[in-house]
DNA sequence: AATAAATTGTAGCCATGGCTACATCTTTTA
DNA sequence: TAAAAGATGTAGCCATGGCTACAATTTATT
């Protein structure tokens, strides 16, 4: 297990705490480290979950089945990533998704009951442990927060002007790489994605913004900030 | 401060601890109870909070200001209502939003250091705090998704469909009250209200439900379903 | 009970944006 | 290097849903 610690390590929930310590950590939580073969699944819609994740080796898909009977895939999580921490945190710790690998992989669990719970000899990375999963949920709250205000505004243009503004704060430059293509980019904001592309095109011509492939410039920040009323 | 007790047991925070032990926790905690008068601020957006907050007395605004200047009450906070538990959850704690109070107030402060570290004699109630503080985040995310969900749904009948369901759902029942009123509603599922209200009426129309002012009731629930796609 | 105010429902008009189809350009694979 | 697959941009068509205006109904106020 310990040549697995670098990725480990990197999760958020193990921030702050001294690595020398992460193994003494581990054993006192009860961590649990399991292989999954290709396509297997982790856990089910519906099933109630007592552990957080933690992806080591591999790929996990977060697959969300709508009452209607089809499936869409929400979230593709590497190595050090985390999840079902915002499952095992609320009242019934029922899972409205689906877990399954995607390929060969290697899950971390970790019981949640362990991580709330000091120990019995309270040992002080619990208590930074703690703290770090209430950061984590903490931050997530911002991103959904975030999320909603991007969906809920009126017109293609506030919703492009308004992820543009917020990619351009985050990278503290008017000039700056996005991550997505126009396809996701669409999805995100929850338009087709012709008609995105339409505006863009229609915001270059009025000079409000600039861009090539995923590289993006933006001309006239009071324009933009003006869509969004 | 006994006085207000009650009103603060209602909390969640402070959800299966014993009652009689509120008052030596919130020493422990360093709770403080303040007066404000009508209009006063409790914060600004952009401040950096540290402590979260409970209402005790009068009323809460939580006011959203866009970028373009123009404001927005996202909440109405009464007497036992917690806010800024998801601010001061975050890493850099900077409020997004301003705190203010409507009619003359009283609040409860309790510093969030405090809360998740444990204090020199680890109280049990403590543990149970943070255990609570957690599970308050992880339900706020629950109801954050449920919303995303709702406004990435295409068309107004999904929208309709989804949330009528939901309320269905929750209240077990095929025949409901629903608590807000149509323009609020609207608002809520981020559409015009004349638009929302001739939805409705075909829906009627269609015979999959039926509604007399703020009565529903769902008819063919499958039909419902199939409307999500 | 009478009037005012607020809430809800309906209709017509038309802008926004989704969809199909296709062109252009880029990247991958053989 | 050619061919295939994928990503991006553009255009035309038309359905959805927003908006204004007003009618009908319910609730609050005097």
């Amino acid at each position: 297990m310990d040549k697995y610690y670098p990725t480990i390590e990197e999760s958020f929930l193990f921030n702050e705490i001294d690595k020398k310590s992460i193994d003494h950590l581990l054993k006192c939580l009860g961590a649990e480290l399991k292989n999954y073969d290709k396509d297997e699944y982790l856990f089910l819609t519906g099933d109630k979950i007592n552990n957080i994740g933690i992806v080591v080796e591999g790929i996990v898909e977060i697959i969300k089945e709508s009452l209607a009977g089809d499936r869409h895939i929400i979230a593709f999580l590497e190595a050090s990533d985390m999840f079902a921490e915002g499952i095992v945190s609320t009242i019934n710790k029922i899972s409205p998704v689906t877990a399954r690998v995607q390929a060969n992989s290697k899950v971390l669990w970790i019981p949640y009951d362990k991580i709330i719970r000091a120990c019995g000899n309270v040992c002080d990375f619990h208590l930074i442990l703690i703290q770090n999963m209430i950061t984590i949920l903490g931050e997530k709250n911002v991103i959904l927060n975030k999320k909603i205000e991007l969906l809920t505004l009126k017109g293609m243009r506030a919703k492009i002007a308004k992820h543009l503004l917020n990619e351009s704060y985050d990278k503290g430059k008017q000039t700056f790489q996005i991550v997505l293509n126009r396809l996701e980019l669409a999805d995100y904001l929850n338009v087709s994605r012709t008609s995105m592309c339409r505006e863009l095109s229609r915001m270059k011509e009025d000079g409000v913004i600039d861009y090539y492939g995923k590289s993006f410039k933006i001309l006239k920040e009071e324009e933009l900030i003006k869509c969004l009323d």
